[in-house]
DNA sequence: TAGGCCATCTGGTCCT
DNA sequence: AGGACCAGATGGCCTA
């Protein structure tokens, strides 16, 4: 079933359960102080009331067979009483609902805005939680060290400690579209944007979160040229993320474990930012990377995670449709792509 | 068929 | 007292 139907079902179920509510609060008027209700009584005995009715009862009836129990009387439940204690548990269910159904659209904004946004392959609740804790402890990283890491560890930063499916989705989604993870600023920018939150930095890009829309809470990604957070840096293997990878570079798993709060430089420097040029010659020879990764021996071979994993139906066939996506190859994105290609063929 | 994921129900606890 | 929050239980759906 999908979700969709699922959440049908959910109000239309829930929209009876509002009929036999209201139905039921009149009938519980109805009856107020009348009846006693023998058959739901068991499985409801156990639920205590403070109305004023049925003071008197229970007492004699278990005897000296059992202990006396202490504590205020346990109350027998009138019909009366059962119906305001449907009411009520329908009146709580409706209300937790309600409160799952906010929780998942809160979720369901921040797959948005983490990247691999896809509305036909979603990453499970628990999945989005460890990859935006790992996007926003990439990007915190970014900022305090001031540097620009390489794409590699960038993208074993996010999929640090997810699942195999998940990396693999990630490594996949990256392939397709580098700029699902750093945007740049393009005419083509949806126009819905709105341009609060947005913050800009004369002769910088100026970064919008890719599922951003109006009413979602910023980001805080800030403002930072996306050539220079994908760019290798020459001599420094693993860039400003290094030792954060020290030690569980290759390794999968709940080993990653990064500091809770993770020191944040908002002011970081981006302006001294160096453009490492790329010639095209050179983008043009390696502008093949895809399929390269998708080899099916996932950790085994004793390669990342994210190069293998071709059992995976979330990597093998991977949903463009819903994807994230920007129109045209941009400078930066050759860039990017140039340097994926580095990365998936050098390893 | 087992396991993962999910929605929902439920009772307990805490807070206002 | 009532609502919010939480965690356990349960059952359905999907996939390998």
């Amino acid at each position: 079933m999908t979700r969709s139907v699922r959440e049908e079902q959910a109000s239309v179920e829930s929209e009876e359960q509002q009929e036999l509510l209201s139905a039921e609060e009149e009938e519980d008027i109805e009856r107020e102080g009348g009846g006693e209700g023998e058959d739901e009584e068991d499985h409801l005995h156990h639920l205590e009331d403070d109305d004023e009715e049925d003071e008197e009862e229970d007492e004699e009836e278990d005897g000296e067979n059992k202990p006396k129990r202490r504590g205020p009387k346990k109350k027998k439940m009138t019909k009366a009483r059962i119906q305001r204690f449907k009411v009520r548990r329908m009146k709580a269910n409706a209300r937790e609902r309600n409160r799952m159904h906010g929780l998942n659209d809160a979720l369901e904004s921040l797959r948005k805005v983490v990247p691999c946004y896809s509305k036909t392959q979603k990453l499970s609740k628990i999945e989005t939680l460890r990859l935006a804790k790992n996007y926003i402890w990439a990007l915190s990283e970014v900022l305090r060290s001031g540097k620009a890491p390489d794409l590699m560890s960038f993208v074993q930063a996010l999929c640090k400690g997810l699942s195999q499916p998940t990396t693999n989705l990630v490594a996949g989604c990256l392939q397709l579209n580098p700029r699902t993870f750093l945007p740049e600023q393009t005419p083509d920018m949806p126009a819905h944007l709105p341009p609060a939150g947005t913050v800009t930095y004369p002769g910088h890009f100026s970064y919008q979160s890719p599922g951003l829309t109006a009413g979602l809470p910023s980001p805080p990604y800030g403002t930072m040229d996306p050539s220079h957070i994908f760019h290798q840096v020459k001599g420094q293997p693993y860039g400003p993320l290094e030792p954060f990878f020290d030690g569980v570079l290759v390794s999968d798993g709940p080993a990653f474990d990064p500091p809770l709060s993770p020191p944040l430089s908002i002011n970081g420097n981006f302006t001294s930012f160096k453009h490492e040029a790329v010639s095209a010659a050179e983008y043009d020879k390696s502008f093949s990377f895809s399929v390269h990764y998708g080899g099916g021996g996932g950790a085994a071979g004793g390669h990342p995670a994210i190069y293998g994993g071709g059992s995976n139906p979330r990597c093998a066939e991977m949903p463009v449709d819903g994807m994230m996506s920007f129109d045209g190859h941009s400078h930066h994105e050759r860039l990017m792509n140039a340097q994926l290609n580095a990365i998936f063929h050098d390893s």
